[in-house]
This record gives structure tokens, C-alpha cells and sequence, in this order.
DNA sequence: CGATTTTGACCAGCGC
DNA sequence: GCGCTGGTCAAAATCG
């Protein structure tokens, strides 16, 4: 996930979370017409501080909301930081190679899909596995240590045939096969921003649903982000998207802000409280029911289903 | 002209 | 040992 927070465009943090202000629901105020003309003027000040402060109560959900994304990406990197020093506890990385064009297992015990997130590069929705599984990470490292994998499924237009994933990344092709398990050829990139840059990606077209790009990370980078902001280098936490999907409500979330360091402890603390899940499940719930696409689209089944199926008559 | 991509060849691991 | 396969190399081609 470390070389997966690419968007820089967005600072639109739509959560759709809480009160919900729905266009037609304007109309459906009410609808009783004073003759007064300063009542009614009064009447529509009210509604504007109303709806003020209902933006005001969401933005500041949003800041909140984006802050814990942001210290929890933190605490995650800190973490597997930790781990690696831990147990570990081996020569750097890349430096320490085998020898060359020794064959990497991909065993399933190698990736684990415990930990997954999504976020949106370029307009296009990706989903982030990585191998953050403690248990596993820790009998992997036990057993033998890897460079860090993890998995970035890009969903791209059906009609775009590149293997390219931007991720922000300076990456140099090296090779291209067509492998056995899957009629499109995968695609083999090195990051090429540091000579020394030991991470290597290797792309290819999902066999499943071609529109899909699965891009495999190794290794970890010894050096910044780059590529954004005329190619300087930039380090700290990336922007990132989140998007559950089309028919769901949108989950923006910057993470461009890189000033003050929040507590992150207590951020933490915080996310890991039953009370958090449970207000996070809730919130997910609450958008849901209040988005009217979703509504909207729930009434259409039900009443397409009861057509197809007519209650039986007495 | 330097950087990047393409592509065929080569090499090593793995299963039989 | 042999063949298959994935991963990498490196020369040539292409691009900006």
C-alpha cells in the first residue's frame, strides 16, 4: 500500500456521512405560504444557518475522519517499520540479492490478503492487498524473509490496452511474458527514480475481468514519493481515495496535508475501540439509507420484484 | 542524444 | 536429466 497514495487533485472529502441535504427535500418543506413577506424572509434565514451549521458539523467530521485515515496510514507504516526491524532483522533490503534471476515463489503464504484497502488513481478505482497479516508476516519472516509484497488491482477502461499503473512512481520496463495462467502478457518495471531502488512491479491484465490491472509490488522504496509536483520529491503521506464503489456513496479523503503530526496514539486508540467499529459501521449503514441513488435503486428491485411476483389475491 | 520501450535470448527453479 | 515456465538481460528501436 506504501506506493499506493497517488491522486494529488482532490481535496473533495464527500463521506457522505451524517444528514444528508437532499435537493428534493427543499421542496418538500413546507410548503404553507405566509403572507407575510419578513416572516417568510426570517423563515429562509433560519433554513440558510441551518444548513450552515450542518456543513460546518460535516466538514469538521470530514477533518476528523481524515485525520484518523491519515494517522492510521501512519501507525500502519510505523508498524510494519517495527516488524521488519524486529524479526527481520536482516542485511537492507535489494542489497542483500540472491543471486540473480533466482525464481521468487508467489505461494500463497507469501501475499496475504488480510489487509486490504482501495483508493482511486487517475480516475480509476484500485483495490490494495498487502501482506500485513501479522501471523503470517511473522512466520514468513521466521521461515524466510521476503521483500514486502502487495497487490494493487486498478480497475481501467475496458479499451485501454497499457500496462501502465500510475502510481506516482518512476518506474523503467524491463521485460515483458506472456504467461501460462493468463493470456495477456504481464509486465516487468523497476523503479528507476533511484539506481539503488530495490522495489520491482510487475503488472498484468486480471484472466477474471480484463479491465482489471493487478499490479504486484516487492520491496519497499529507499527513497521519497516523486513525480508529483514537477517531479520533486516528496515523502510523507500521499493523498488517497477511497471509493467503495459506483453505487455506493464516495469516501474522499485527503491526506495532502502533511503540517501538523496529530497524536497518534490516541488516534489509534481510538480506532481500535469497539465503539469506533461500531459508529464506522454505522456511518456506512447511514449513508447508505440516505443516499437516494441507493433508495431509489432498493425501491425499483422491490417493486420490479413484486410485479414479477404478484402478492397472491384473497 | 539520453531515456525509455520492445523483444528475443538466456538462465535458473521446479516438477516429472 | 529434461522440458516447462517465470524472470531478467541487453541490443535495437523508438521517443521526446
Amino acid at each position: 500500500m506504501e506506493s499506493s497514495w497517488i491522486d494529488t487533485s482532490s481535496l473533495a472529502l464527500d463521506l457522505s456521512v451524517g444528514p444528508r441535504w437532499l435537493p428534493d427535500e427543499a421542496s418538500r418543506q413546507p410548503q404553507t405560504r405566509s403572507t407575510h413577506a419578513q416572516q417568510s424572509v426570517s423563515k429562509k434565514d433560519e433554513v440558510e444557518v441551518g444548513l450552515e451549521a450542518k456543513l460546518n458539523q460535516m466538514s469538521k467530521e470530514n477533518k476528523m475522519l481524515t485525520e484518523m485515515v491519515s494517522v492510521m496510514h501512519y501507525n500502519y507504516n510505523a508498524l510494519c517499520n517495527q516488524f521488519f526491524n524486529l524479526v527481520g532483522s536482516s542485511p537492507s533490503k535489494g542489497e542483500a540479492e540472491s543471486p540473480r534471476r533466482k525464481r521468487k515463489s508467489e505461494s500463497p503464504e507469501m501475499v496475504n490478503y488480510g489487509d486490504v484497502g482501495s483508493e482511486k488513481i487517475d480516475g480509476v478505482v484500485s483495490y490494495i492487498e498487502s501482506n500485513s497479516n501479522e501471523d503470517n508476516m511473522f512466520k514468513r519472516f521466521r521461515e524466510d524473509p521476503k521483500p514486502k509484497i502487495s497487490k494493487v488491482y486498478v480497475q481501467t477502461e475496458p479499451s485501454d490496452s497499457s500496462l501502465v499503473v500510475k502510481d506516482g512512481y518512476q518506474w523503467r520496463k524491463y521485460g515483458q511474458k506472456v504467461t501460462r495462467d493468463n493470456p495477456s502478457p504481464r509486465a516487468y518495471y523497476r523503479c528507476s527514480f533511484a539506481p539503488t531502488c530495490p522495489v520491482k512491479k510487475k503488472v498484468q491484465r486480471s484472466a477474471e475481468d480484463r479491465s482489471i490491472l493487478v499490479a504486484t509490488y516487492e520491496g519497499e522504496h529507499n527513497h521519497g514519493h516523486l513525480s508529483r509536483g514537477a517531479g520533486s520529491v516528496q515523502s510523507g503521506p500521499q493523498p488517497c481515495l477511497v471509493s467503495i464503489g459506483p453505487s455506493c456513496p464516495t469516501i474522499t479523503l485527503d491526506l495532502t496535508q502533511q503540517g501538523s503530526q496529530p497524536d497518534l496514539g490516541r488516534f489509534c486508540r481510538e480506532m481500535e475501540s469497539p465503539e469506533f467499529q461500531r459508529l464506522l459501521v454505522e456511518q456506512m449503514a447511514t449513508s447508505l439509507t440516505k443516499d437516494p441513488n441507493f433508495t431509489t435503486a432498493l425501491a425499483d428491485a422491490i417493486s420490479g420484484k413484486m410485479s414479477q411476483h404478484p402478492p397472491a389475491q384473497n
